[in-house]
DNA sequence: GTCCCATGTCAACGGTGGATGACAGATCTG
DNA sequence: CAGATCTGTCATCCACCGTTGACATGGGAC
């Protein structure tokens, strides 16, 4: 079960700023990330963005002496999303994406 | 928001697990989630169960000397589905990607 | 080549969270 | 009432995680 790794890295609210910029920026260099996470230092992005990489959470993109990273929605996410659905399935009629993630499932291109 | 407790609550193997026995039994006895759960023993359970009541994730029911849980999908379980949804929405739909990822971060005090 | 920049990695420290056994409170039974 | 059952809480120990500064790596600029 890989989702383990994947809840692991969602419980840090540091790493879920990140995913946040990434979600906003679509793609962003660590140094770029680190630059808008104040909270820590740019090591421990870094570190952070290891934890999501090796998650499976984000993917990298190397350019030169740059990193890029950006969200991977197709990896463990799923799992994740949908196994919170199975359990929490019950009174979940007005989330967003509850009924259409079965509909997200197919590749947009 | 306090969605950070229920991210860090669903961090843990054993709660998912607790979750997962909810989930199938609809309601549970803190005595027979514990003897479903052979990994720890029954101490641990309890904190668990504390743990996950105090995030919003399951509901106690107290009737004589048991205490029934079952899954409370109605609270923060909504706003970590909502979250995630928004964050790995990109590569699916990615639609209105100016969706601002802090409304849903937790504000300091 | 040399120097600088972007980034990852290492060792160390401190803090936090999980597991356990012993104990306490509440409740039912006789 | 006494005794048994169900459960939560407390104190303790131990392990893991996050943060940091210093160092290493690798690619561009000159």
């Amino acid at each position: 079960m890989d989702s383990n790794m994947a809840f692991d890295a969602l419980a840090d609210p540091v790493r879920r700023e990140i995913l946040g910029v990434l979600a906003a920026e679509d793609e962003c260099s660590a140094g770029a990330i680190a630059e808008r996470i104040t909270s820590v230092g740019r090591t421990a992005v870094s570190t952070h963005l290891k934890v999501l990489r090796v998650a499976g959470l984000v993917s990298e993109r190397r350019d030169g002496r740059f990193r890029y990273y950006s969200i991977d929605s197709s990896g463990p996410a799923r799992d994740v999303l949908t196994l919170l659905h199975q359990v929490f399935r019950a009174g979940l009629q007005s989330v967003d994406g509850a009924v259409p993630y079965e509909q997200a499932q197919e590749r947009p291109a």
